[in-house]
DNA sequence: TTGCTCCTCACGTCACGTGAGGTGGC
DNA sequence: TTGCTCCTCACGTCACGTGAGGTGGC
């Protein structure tokens, strides 16, 4: 039952604990998340703490900083928790990327890149539209405006004539 | 206790019930959702139906489709059923948007530029990263082409550095 | 009668968010 | 002792998803 030498405050300055471990916070702090936000990804076994002190605590590697910022950007492009699970284990096991992790992830990318062409063009729509009134604080915008909004973002091209 | 004549079957090629009204699949169909989408926005009060037949069917007038597809593109910009629900009430009573929610769309519409742009900077990074495997199908790919698409795909810019 | 649609509960899911209640270390 | 962090339940939330069980109309 040996007690590790686990401090956080001494060693604030280089970010860490002590062996160049990390508590939660560290790692919460460094991902630019939330403390719980890292348990619950511990929890659902996408980062797993190199060791647990002899208190509870757990010990994370700085490379998981990076596996957790991984998560964030892996989700903003519409992998679930469970995809991006599978990826982490397989770097951490240094396996190869299995035939149909590549083919989830090159599909992922491909419906990413329809997403955001979409969310584009929707945006640019929007803001079209909400300048009549942002941009003219003279003009007193009355109901009709936003029904012009609504009608000025939705797609009202049939299914099949998009580009 | 008259008894609408709402039929679908017949209008069927013009996609809805007599009169002009839409039933749930109806606007379903036409606005690419499913019918418990449908069902849920209705609950929610984001759509409200024109009338109920005797039989408690939920009837819709055709700008609901409409209405359905600016819940989802306002989705997809980050806005809340909330905030779009507050939209979509001020439209139904033809009320003019008030400063709050003029606020609300312009800083949602802000945020979406900025998360657009690092999604397509992620989508870049990762894309590149995974086109290591998928471009070149000779080379057997290992556990490192996993770590260097984490490393290629986190940022690893301090906060404030960023362009 | 068959095939489709409609309805209302009501519970499940995904990815967290939010305390509750208690422990550990400088 | 104070202020911070850590832990584990455990329940809440948001936006649906998924049957269960029953009705309505051509």
């Amino acid at each position: 039952m040996q007690s590790l030498p686990v401090s956080g405050r001494r060693n604030r300055a280089v970010g860490g604990a002590d062996g160049g471990f990390l508590k939660v916070k560290d790692v919460a702090r460094a991902a630019d998340v939330e403390a719980h936000v890292v348990r619950f990804y511990a929890r659902a076994g996408l980062i797993l703490p190199a060791r647990l002190a002899a208190n509870g605590y757990r010990l994370f590697v700085p490379f998981d900083v990076k596996r957790v910022r991984f998560v964030r950007a892996a989700q903003g492009l519409g992998f679930t928790l469970a995809e991006i699970g599978e990826i982490l284990r397989r770097s951490r096991l240094r396996q190869a990327p299995c035939p149909l992790v590549r083919v989830v992830i090159s599909r992922r990318l491909a419906e990413a890149s329809q997403r955001l062409r979409e969310l584009r063009a929707m945006h640019q729509r929007m803001r079209r539209a909400s300048a009549r009134w942002q941009d003219l604080p003279d003009r007193v915008p009355h109901g009709g405006d936003i029904c012009l909004l609504i009608e000025s973002v939705v797609d009202l091209r049939p299914r099949g004539a998009r580009p």
